[in-house]
DNA sequence: CTGTGTGCAAACTCTTTGCATAAGT
DNA sequence: ACTTATGCAAAGAGTTTGCACACAG
């Protein structure tokens, strides 16, 4: 990771609210520097050992989260056993392959879903994930 | 839980293949006895201690496995923190309410789903999971 | 009897937290 | 300087596993 990748990231950090240390600009530059990505805090850390960059690992699950609150990642929940973090925060599903843990993004745009019910009294629909899980075939 | 309560689940459970043991018996009458259902594995075992049934926790999990491989049950992927179960096993999708943990059925046939692209190649649908996310208004 | 199931406790994985140190502004 | 972030190690939650004992067929 060069220094002057990871300073793209600092204005975005700053308008996020999070000030551009060392390790959230590095995370940024891994995170958002190649398109959309879905990662796992441990993936994400390994990363920054390949690319030489130091940051402990509880940092990465306190900034991922800390992304995630200001909106600059989004939680994907597919498999009890790991979260996943998607840099795609727009409006989409996921296909996801529970064998090799494989997650894809399908578009928002490209799924309707119908007929959902009235929420509970006193409940509001906050969103509606769609998750096509496949299967080798 | 009475001794005539989880005999009714002997012949479900041998056509399951599961040897109708004393702890399945009475999991079975707890999850199946009173309709849709859905659990944790520590509430299904706090459920046993309650009804002054002895089953261990470690049991309760391998049970709940052994009957999500059987058929039984389902599992449910809504929140990273806990694994659900559920005992309607036919096509139904979620509302999750993360606030409260609460989980709640919706008729499979009230949704449709449209639009979901082609799998990847060598990869073929296994199921579609609608959640609806639902917040306190 | 024979093999499968169970209980217990210990192990395990992923994730979070507390506190001293380091870095940003 | 002052405040917020980081690193480490330890704790924590939920879940799984190994092995001796118990029970079903």
């Amino acid at each position: 990771m060069s220094s002057r990748a990871s300073m793209e990231y600092v204005e975005r950090l700053r308008q996020a609210g999070l000030r551009p240390t060392r390790q959230r600009r590095s995370l940024a530059a891994l995170l958002f520097g190649r398109g959309d990505r879905h990662v796992t805090a441990e993936g994400l850390h390994e990363e920054t050992v390949t690319a030489g960059v130091k940051v402990s690992l509880a940092t990465v699950y306190n900034t991922m989260h800390q992304f995630t609150e200001a909106g600059l990642l989004r939680e994907v929940t597919v498999d009890g056993a790991r979260t996943y973090f998607d840099t795609n925060i727009g409006d989409h599903h996921h296909f996801y392959c529970e064998e090799d843990g494989t997650l894809l993004d399908i578009d928002g745009a490209a799924i309707a879903v119908e007929g959902v019910p009235l929420p509970p009294p006193g409940a509001k629909v906050d969103r509606v994930d769609v998750i096509v899980r496949l299967k080798r075939r």
